[in-house]
DNA sequence: GTTTAGGATTCG
């Protein structure tokens, strides 16, 4: 590294083996590869090219400790890539150390009256050059005088991305505002656009040097002046932080990445980020936004007008616009158009923005700001609507065009989104523009009722999972999540990393809705082991037939005493059918009971008493119907005798679960999914519980664990949805609904994510 | 030598 930013102390901070010569040492002749010279820089030249090519560039430094010797100067001259790194960060004032030069006579001494040697340094010669930082101190933005130039941080409250002035530079004009709540629109020129600060959002934290102060309409205003220089960061709280820079080198310290940090969660409070961003799917007519895309194709129209064909993935709700060009005219991958062409918005960008699109090349990502869209009908056709797409003319509210770069989280995010689009993209498109070509985008209502449709075709195609509601919200990023407080609800997209329990039938749970208790499903053989211990004991015959119920009991052959007793229940003092009759077992073993449980709509194992039948203990189904197995919570149940089921039987009897529980005196336990989702969308990984009956999977809990058909459905969902042994950008979206809440953890607070109002996608079942 | 723009939507 041949420029490498010293903060702190030369002394203390440069490599050990240099060592510090002072200007009156200098001498031809003399080794010099362990010695640096460190000094103030009173002068510098403007960088320039020699005969040969070279970048060159030369600086002046004084002596720090001889400063009223004649001879405290040096002239340093830089040759090759050292001079070009050098020439943009150097600024008069500076102090500079350089070490690894080459000393040689100085051809101007006599003239300059400065030391009678120079340095020389470039790469080639193995050139350090050590600027030393500063020590910066930075001004609140309350704190302003006209006619000083100062260091300010801030976060941006509105920009305009730079745009090229009827003058020789690009302008930006950027407003900023601070802790002190006091704005400062700055007016920034540079002729070289990376010069200016890269800012692609509302609410980016900027830090701007030398920054000139003045006053203009009675208010300040900021404007570039020599040296200006500045970083751009992002402004989401908890994102890295990363500075955007054209400079080669700057300085950053840890209380500079602590400024920001408050300035980020004090920007996340009082400034109002929600930027009218959206996706070509939710754009509404007369809007404006801002619309981040990739451009596919451009054309130029006329002189005042450009035409930029451009994407996002997601599709327009409305018919828009075609704007004709030749065909020659168009710049771009003609097969690539015409598959996307359902995808494609044309966009009419005018004036000053027409040499700025001209410049775009085709397949970088842009954001295109304040775009405006407008509705619009054809003259032979007035019932048939159209949404045109315009950049106007101008720079108010920060219209224009800005080129992303590849590593933007935006544009990571909008290329994987893409992809995802891609794999699906031919049926769907086509289906879809089958539908506009019948001609019924007529009138926006019925417009509006198709879109809904094909958005959740298109959602479900794209993602497997689907929303069942708040589909009109966007999208969070996970990190924005995971730096709130809660309890929020957040749409996100994301991938599922990982999941647990990797055996599904452990997903499955006892969930007690009065006690909030979650409990493990019992073992079949648990229940096989409570129906023995009761066969042991002969039914009491005494018991059996009663006004609602009629006994029969059996013999078994070769196992000893055991008899098998069935009551089954009358109403209106009629047997009715199998298929609608419950019955009550007594001695019968697991097998016998499941075999009675195909034929008999409910079956309650019972035990008798010398008084009367009794429900087993909890730890045993209370009713059994079909393959579910209902269970009720020992906390929570206060269990009746057995003869309050004759209530039931009375009327005409339907033997729903929860009305037998209720006359029973038991709390039911429902069963639940319950499964641990580790999701993760670039931004950032988060734990989010799966809690569902049966809206999710669209398979009941409460049946997984008696069907082996419903395991493999499971199975096969899970391995959709994460495929085993799959890298993290090879894996799906899922599209779902959290919720944080708070959970006392002890001591600690702890923010937890929840699943909820999502389901996976149709064609995933 | 130090402009340009100096926030505040829409013709197309």
């Amino acid at each position: 590294m041949p420029v490498q930013v010293i903060d702190g102390s030369p002394e203390t901070l440069l490599p050990s083996h240099l060592q510090k010569v002072d200007l009156k040492y200098l001498q031809m002749g003399c080794d010099q590869a362990n010695k640096y010279f460190q000094g103030t820089v009173i002068l510098s030249y403007p960088l320039t090219k020699l005969g040969n090519g070279t970048e060159f560039f030369k600086i002046v430094l004084q002596e720090s400790e001889n400063s009223c010797s004649k001879t405290s100067t040096i002239n340093v001259l830089f040759f090759g890539r050292l001079a070009d790194d050098c020439g943009k960060v150097v600024h008069q004032g500076d102090t500079m150390v350089v070490a690894g030069f080459n000393l040689a006579k100085s051809p101007s001494a006599n003239e300059d009256d400065r030391h009678c040697c120079h340095l020389e340094v470039s790469e080639d010669a193995g050139s350090t050059i050590y600027p030393v930082a500063p020590k910066y101190t930075y001004t609140p933005l309350s704190h302003l005088k006209g006619g000083t130039i100062v260091n300010l941080y801030g976060a941006v409250k509105f920009f305009k991305p730079p745009y090229i002035s009827k003058g020789t530079d690009y302008c930006s004009v950027v407003t900023i505002v601070d802790q002190s709540n006091v704005k400062l629109t700055c007016t920034l020129f540079n002729g070289n656009l990376d010069a200016l600060p890269k800012i692609y959002k509302i609410g980016d934290i900027v830090r701007f040097h030398r920054i000139k102060i003045r006053e203009y309409n009675e208010q300040m205003q900021g404007i570039t002046g020599i040296g200006f220089a500045s970083l751009t960061f992002d402004g989401t709280v908890g994102a890295p932080i990363v500075p955007r820079t054209s400079s080669k080198s700057y300085s950053f310290t840890e209380e500079e990445q602590k400024t920001i940090e408050e300035l980020r969660m004090w920007a996340a409070s009082n400034l109002s980020v929600c930027g009218p961003t959206a996706k070509l799917s939710g754009v509404q007519p007369m809007l404006f936004f801002d619309l981040t895309c990739q451009l596919v194709g451009k054309a130029e129209v006329d002189g005042s007008s450009f035409l930029l064909k451009v994407w996002d993935g997601t599709k327009c709700p409305y018919p828009s616009w075609k704007v004709l060009v030749e065909e020659s005219d168009l710049e771009g991958d003609k097969v690539l158009i015409h598959q996307l062409r359902n995808l494609i918005v044309d966009i009419l960008v005018y004036d000053n923005h027409v040499k700025l699109a001209k410049s775009l090349k085709v397949g970088s990502f842009l954001r295109i700001y304040s775009l405006h869209t407008k509705q619009a009908s054809a003259e032979n056709q007035p019932d048939v609507s159209y949404v045109e797409f315009h950049l106007h003319g101008g720079t108010c509210y920060g219209r224009g065009i800005r080129v992303l770069p590849e590593n933007n989280p935006d544009v990571k995010e909008l290329k994987a989104f893409m992809d995802s689009v891609n794999l699906t993209e031919s049926q769907n498109v086509e289906s879809m523009s089958s539908l506009e070509l019948d001609g019924i985008f007529g009138s926006l209502s019925l417009c509006h009722f198709l879109t809904d449709q094909s958005y959740s075709e298109r959602c479900q195609q794209l993602s497997v999972t689907v929303l069942t509601d708040h589909q009109h919200l966007d999208d969070t990023a996970l990190n924005t999540i995971l730096n709130s407080a809660a309890p929020q609800q957040y749409r996100i997209r994301a991938k599922l990393r990982t999941f647990k329990p990797q055996k599904l039938y452990q997903s499955v749970k006892l969930y007690c809705s009065k006690c909030n208790s979650l409990q493990e499903v019992p073992d079949g053989d648990d229940f096989d082991l409570i129906l023995r211990d009761c066969a042991a004991t002969a039914p009491n015959p005494e018991v059996h037939n009663s006004l609602w119920y009629d006994s029969a009991v059996w013999d078994t052959e070769n196992q000893g005493q055991r008899k098998i007793a069935v009551h089954f229940v009358k109403h209106d003092e009629l047997l009715q059918e199998p298929e609608d009759t419950l019955i009550m077992v007594q001695g019968g073993t697991l097998k016998e009971i499941r075999k009675l449980s195909r034929r008999f709509k409910c079956i309650i194992p019972v035990r008798s008493t010398k008084e009367d039948l009794e429900l087993l203990d909890l730890s045993a189904p209370f009713l059994l119907q079909g393959k579910i197995w209902h269970y009720g919570c020992k906390q929570c149940s206060n269990q009746k005798t057995i003869q309050s089921l004759s209530s039931l039987a009375e009327e005409e009897p339907s033997w729903e679960p929860t009305e037998i529980a209720r006359v029973l005196g038991i709390e039911p336990l429902q069963y639940v999914f319950v499964m641990k989702f580790t999701l993760d969308d670039g931004t950032g990984t988060l734990d989010a519980y799966l809690f569902d009956y049966e809206k999710f999977f669209q398979i009941p809990a409460s049946e997984v664990l008696t069907s082996s058909l419903l395991q493999e459905k499971m199975e096969m969902i899970m391995n959709i949805l994460c495929p085993p042994g799959t890298k993290l950008d090879d894996l799906p979206w899922l599209e779902c609904f959290i919720r944080s809440y708070n959970v006392k953890d002890g001591m600690e607070q702890q923010v937890c994510y929840q699943i909820f109002d999502t389901m996976v996608a149709e064609d995933v079942i």
